[in-house]
RNA sequence: GGCCCCAUCGUCUAGCGGUUAGGACACCGCCCUUUCACGGCGGUGACGGGGGUUCGAGUCCCCCUGGGGUCGCCA
């Protein structure tokens, strides 16, 4: 059975790099029938919030991610954590360390300034003496002195790190905390976690973890180090790219399988497909297909999604998903003609609200281009020939209303531009939009000549 | 700086020794059209550089360059 999980430390909200380690990780174990495992990675108590962790699990939720079981919280872990550390004591495979945080800051520095790599001297490693007053004691881990660390890696391939690269990590702070590399690899192991999906920023954590394996005796699972994502400019993503929490794309009308499928799309393909449904996505995805190289973010491709999505979706949906930008069409008898004119021109949600906006009210004010463009020749005399007709007639449906244009057109002998122009400017206040005919359909034979009336009556 | 990872159009990518180097987004044209979109058609545009290996290299090897990661009692 796959069993994949994802850890991600309660420190803030889900951004779009987490979101796509933990797509691809709930992909891999949903495709295969096995367990995704949410676990929250909080051993340090000084840095958790509740508040993160329900900020994750509200982003799983409106995506639609779902894990098994219940929520794993290591710091409610820590008993089975220092059965381990103490069994490792006992074995004579951690020791304690006396080394105080002033004095490890000051090998350090002293090692930089010999261009050495900072690293703990070991000192403690075989100590048999009697030990500091005063210094409560870390334990540390007996790293392997020399040979290399050789691991298979899903993505990159065979990573070798040698012994001297390493040194013997801290597994339990002197508050008796245990640290991360160390708890790790136990819940990993205890959970059953067969396949670690995770960052690549981990890559260098691995050998880590794999010392703990080993000196516990657990079996290793398979793992992926997937590369980062970059921003526009092919930079590290950070908090000031804009958009990085997850809930901020439904805030700016992204749907959720959009935000999915341009995920799963960066750094992942399957030939030349693009659109991907989360059903195909299960099928389809591997994580061995991951690339290697860092993928940037781009967000005209996510419009274009979004934008496709909006166009498959159903006008019941795009009814609910308005009522988020106070746009309420329930009881509205046209909003079928409304929704099917707006799914082609709205690349998120929140700009579909704005475009329903400008048809359902009348216009504030007239957009000067559009006047200049609409205010030539007989406009009046065609506007006033369109409004007696519109009166004269009870249109409800785009083609009656069509046919008054037409009529107009007929008996005046003009392009359909001549009148165009001025009505879709008294209609909307600017050139852009959907039909006219069924922008009047939509807001009615009254609000049609209330809109036309207004704008003969100010601009004489 | 040490160690490690990476490198095809602007971007996401296909390619797994023999291709006119394909697709998608974006961009630019044309068509459709009462406008704007949508849609359709077409176009511009890439193997970072240098050495090898090979009959043949985007594909394999080495070096350089350029990106990135990591060096915590954070995760």
């Amino acid at each position: 059975m796959v069993v994949t999980r994802f850890a991600p430390s309660p420190t803030g909200y889900l951004h779009i790099g987490g979101l796509r380690t933990a797509l691809f990780n709930w992909l891999w174990a949903r495709k295969n029938g096995g367990k995704f495992i949410l676990r929250i990675e909080d051993t340090d108590l000084s840095r958790n919030s509740e508040e993160a962790t329900r900020a994750i699990i509200e982003s799983f939720d409106w995506v639609g991610l779902d894990y098994d079981g219940e929520v794993a919280y290591q710091s409610k872990r820590f008993d089975i954590y220092k059965r381990y550390i103490q069994k490792l004591l006992d074995e004579g495979k951690a020791y304690y360390c006396y080394m105080s945080k002033e004095e490890l800051d000051a090998l350090r520095e002293e090692q930089q300034k010999r261009g050495e790599r900072p690293r703990y001297d070991r000192r403690y490693r075989d100590f048999k003496g009697i030990p500091p007053k005063g210094v409560e004691p870390v334990v540390r881990i007996k790293a392997p002195l020399h040979g290399d660390i050789i691991f298979e890696d899903g993505i990159k391939g065979t990573i070798v790190i040698r012994a001297e690269e390493l040194d013997d990590f801290i597994i339990a702070r002197s508050d008796k905390t245990p640290t991360y590399n160390f708890v790790v690899a136990i819940d990993d192991a205890l959970m059953g976690v067969t396949d670690v999906i995770r960052g690549d920023d981990h890559l260098y954590n691995t050998p880590k973890q794999l010392i703990v394996y080993e000196a516990l005796g657990f079996k290793v699972p398979k793992f992926y180090h997937v590369p980062m994502i970059l921003n526009e400019q092919g930079k590290k993503l950070s908090k000031r790219d804009g958009a990085m929490d997850v809930m901020e794309y439904k805030r700016m009308g992204y749907l959720p399988e959009a935000l999915l499928n341009f995920l799963v799309r960066l750094g992942w393909s399957y030939g030349d497909q693009e659109i991907f449904t989360i059903e195909e996505m299960k099928e389809l995805f591997d994580p061995k297909d991951i690339n290697k190289s860092a993928s940037a973010y781009n967000l005209s491709k996510l419009e274009w999604l979004n934008a496709h999505y909006i166009k498959n979706s159903s006008n019941e949906r795009l009814v609910n998903l308005l009522k988020d930008f106070n746009i309420y069409l329930e009881s509205h008898d046209k909003k079928e003609i409304l929704l099917d004119a707006l799914k082609d021109r709205a690349k998120t949600i929140k700009e579909m609200a704005e475009l329903a906006k400008e048809i359902l009210e009348e216009p504030e004010n007239y957009d000067e281009k559009a006047l200049k463009k609409a205010l030539k020749g007989d406009w009046r005399e065609i506007l006033t020939l369109f409004l007696e007709k519109l009166k004269a007639s009870e249109p409800h449906l785009p083609v009656d209303f069509h046919k008054i244009i037409e009529d107009v057109v007929k008996e005046k002998e003009i392009g359909f531009g001549k009148i165009g122009q001025p009505l879709r400017v008294a209609l909307l206040g600017k050139l852009s939009g959907p039909g006219l005919d069924e922008v009047m359909a939509i807001i009615g034979k009254e609000e049609s000549i209330k809109r036309v009336e207004k704008f003969l009556r100010e601009f004489k």
